[in-house]
DNA sequence: TTAAATTACTATACAGTGGTGGTATATTAA
DNA sequence: TTAATATACCACCACTGTATAGTAATTTAA
């Protein structure tokens, strides 16, 4: 499996953030240092600091921060935020009204899998992601 | 996670078809019996019966039919003859080269997970989609 | 042989995600 | 006050997955 694009970038950036002594970081040195588009970035750095994640300082000298703490930063809001939580939380088989008691064909085998995704996506924080071992973001 | 429409659409096709005592399943019939639209359906079907999954008869009283037993078809090959199953496979973040000796910064937490549902998508077979407790399909 | 029932094929439309361009707005150093 | 450096916003484009429409081809019962 594999997150939408934005929040693999969503990710990518608040990961490269936490993993840097810097404090605030311009769209123009995120762009240089991380794979992502030019307006795409800026786009998504606008929406993440709607959500509270990161907070947006305009002018010479502006650049984005960390608003909250990133230990306060789930990985599953920050997917929430972007994309949804919908599609990781819902039935594979895309049945509204799957459940334990009204099982579709795969749920007793996937029920277990996706739980422990859930958990893991909503349990990990972004400053969790803060590791020397890790090269890429 | 969700798979894709038309993943949801194979499985749940082929689940129905083991579910049922009959032989030959007419289009018509599938897309009265599932959600599936008309057309789609169609189309989808000889895309599996072009990767071997089924067999398509012409004509009147035709319709489709297991080409092989259903204890040969794995979910995964289904899978990855309908959308590919490289987006399940992959880095969670997307990255082409993340492995255990080069992880991003989710490897490290995602990878067993991930090895759980490989293992559940290519070991499960469509016949032991087979149940009487399921009634969605 | 003909009509009915069926699958196969091709082209097109639509929606969502990802990506780009241009302009407006805010801040600060000089 | 002005020029430079930022972010914010709006409109548009491209690609892919999903869905639809129309027509052709095949088989069989009568």
């Amino acid at each position: 499996m594999r997150l939408s694009k934005t929040s693999e970038y969503a990710l990518r950036i608040l990961s490269f953030m936490i993993n840097s002594d810097m404090q605030v970081f311009s769209a123009r040195y995120l762009i240089e240092s991380l794979d992502v588009p030019d307006k795409y970035l800026r786009r998504l750095m606008t929406d993440l600091s709607k959500n509270g994640f990161i907070k947006s300082m305009k002018g010479r000298d502006g650049g984005y921060v960390f608003a909250k703490n990133a230990n306060k930063i789930y990985l599953s809001q920050v997917i929430d935020a972007v994309e949804g939580m919908d599609r990781y939380e819902g039935c594979i088989l895309g049945f509204g009204d799957c459940s334990d008691n009204n099982p579709c064909s795969l749920h007793e085998n996937y029920a277990p899998i996706k739980e422990q995704l859930i958990q893991f996506l909503s349990q990990t924080t972004i400053s969790e992601l803060k590791s020397n071992k890790v090269l890429k973001f």
